[in-house]
DNA sequence: TATAAGATTTACT
DNA sequence: GTAAATCTTATAT
């Protein structure tokens, strides 16, 4: 289990990057089930117009962006899926980094289950996947990531540098220039175990 | 109160 | 490659 201070650094992409071979717990219901995170995107704040905070838009939904950092951020993506996101920095900035990809590492006939499918190289790549595959809901948003239900801990998995690719972050093309930035990192080495 | 659009996934052609 | 599924949120009447 990582630490609450973790969650408070204030270089959202560097933790975006570092969150890369972290491993991402859920337990809920009492079914515990774990995944090593292979793909994140950053999302910057006020001056990110691809952030829902963009322009310090404060809303009832954007209200958890503004909390302290390591806490959850859960919305409903067009009606049928949720997004999990991991709210950084401090209070009063809009830090979030997006969990787009893990590779299934603990409770993988529960992952197939939720899934509905067996266990693939893409079950779990796609954010919409990833919140289905570990049982996160609406009912998880604004969970604390030191808490007993979701998590982030650190397994020792070894990335080498040279493994982590970074790009333009995806499915924001109304974001303008913003959609261009590299925010979004990802390892194509999924030699895990 | 009503409307439009969205940090997506899936199945089908 | 294209389209359908599906509902919350933000913004405008």
């Amino acid at each position: 289990m990582l630490k609450a201070f973790y969650y408070l650094n204030k270089d959202v992409l560097f933790l975006a990057e570092d969150l890369i071979g972290k491993t991402l717990c859920t337990n809920i219901n009492n079914i515990f089930t774990c995944g090593i995170i292979t793909e994140t995107e950053a999302y910057a704040g006020v001056n990110d117009k691809a952030s829902h905070a963009y322009n310090d838009r404060r809303t009832n939904r954007t209200e958890i962006m503004y909390s302290k950092g390591g806490v959850s951020y859960v919305y409903l993506c067009y009606g049928i899926h949720h997004l999990f996101n991991i709210v950084t920095n401090a209070k009063d900035i809009p830090h979030a980094i997006l969990i787009r990809a893990i590779y299934p590492s603990i409770g993988i006939e529960e992952i197939e289950e939720r899934r509905g499918r067996k266990l693939s190289k893409n079950l779990c790549v796609g954010p919409g996947k990833v919140s289905q595959a570990l049982g996160i809901n609406l009912l998880h948003n604004n969970l604390s990531l030191t808490g007993k239900e979701i998590w982030v801990q650190d397994d020792g998995v070894k990335i080498n540098p040279s493994d982590i690719q970074v790009g333009p972050r995806i499915g924001v093309d109304y974001a303008e220039e913003d959609a261009k930035l590299p925010y979004r990192f990802w390892t194509t080495n999924y030699d895990f175990k």
